[in-house]
DNA sequence: ATATAGATTATAAACATTATCAAATAATAA
DNA sequence: TTATTATTTGATAATGTTTATAATCTATAT
């Protein structure tokens, strides 16, 4: 299953013309496996048992390439480090404002919200965000300790 | 009109017993009459001229201060550094991805995303952002040259 | 008018991210 | 296969935003 979505992703790298080195494939690996967003800094230090020598400015980098080729999004909330999400279906975000936890969730697109701006602003819409936050049932269980 | 808004502001600050420095009196009336979105540096250059011995940690601390207490509310996008809004009305934003300019916009609050996220996910919402993006008017027509 | 808790300033530090560039590696042509 | 070329990596320095520190100053209550 995951195995699948590795593949796919190691053929868009192809299909974009991007070299698919040991680093990349570790990253993209990674990022699949993990079924989380994880940090720069997270990925860099998850994988520094196998690649004890990756610099990383190549974290950076590849996740930059892979943002810039649609096979990742980066998420930026209001925490000082970008998160990456390789799940490229449509979805939302609820993020615990307690312990961070990013769950997705599904909600049919929000196209209405889109033409409304468009009319009003006079802007040619061309997607949106949207995060909705509160505290996720751990922590609630720990506040009743 | 902005001046009544600024004359709230202040005494939210009193009830709130946070004391109204000269420095905090100029950073929100910069807030209210400038009627954008400045980020902390573009403050701090602003009120240079009046206060040219201000420090940076003084503009960060009291935008803090404003936040903490309700007052603006700090908006995290994908670029380096956070914008301040005083709006504390509910409002969406629209950012134009050429030129970066935020133009707020009104839309009946999305009250069932937060619901159904609530019951897929099991957390409880506090609250939810969204933001539409495109390209506004003004870059449209520099395009078309 | 005075005392004091809180605010300001200047500075240094922390932190994430990007830039630089030589060395290593991979793709391509001959 | 080998030579040539282009890209990537890794080490490090640089950048830019934000926070921490500590000495000095000030708004406010008494």
């Amino acid at each position: 299953m995951s195995e699948r979505r590795l593949q796919e992703a190691l053929e868009t790298l192809k299909e974009s013309g991007v070299r698919i080195t040991p680093q990349r494939h570790a990253v993209l690996e990674y990022l699949i496996k993990s079924m989380s967003h994880p940090t720069a800094d997270e990925i860099y230090k998850a994988l520094e048992g196998k690649f004890p020598n990756m610099s990383v400015a190549t974290v950076y980098n590849n996740l930059r390439v892979f943002r810039d080729i649609g096979l990742v999004r980066e998420l930026t909330y209001g925490d000082s480090s970008s998160r990456f999400d390789c799940n490229t279906e449509k979805h939302y975000h609820i993020i615990c404002e307690k312990c961070g936890k990013i769950v997705d969730f599904h909600y049919p697109s929000l196209d209405e919200v889109e033409s409304l701006a468009e009319q009003v602003t006079g802007f040619d819409v061309t997607h949106h965000r949207m995060e909705v936050y509160g505290i996720c049932n751990d922590c609630k269980k720990k506040e009743q300790h």
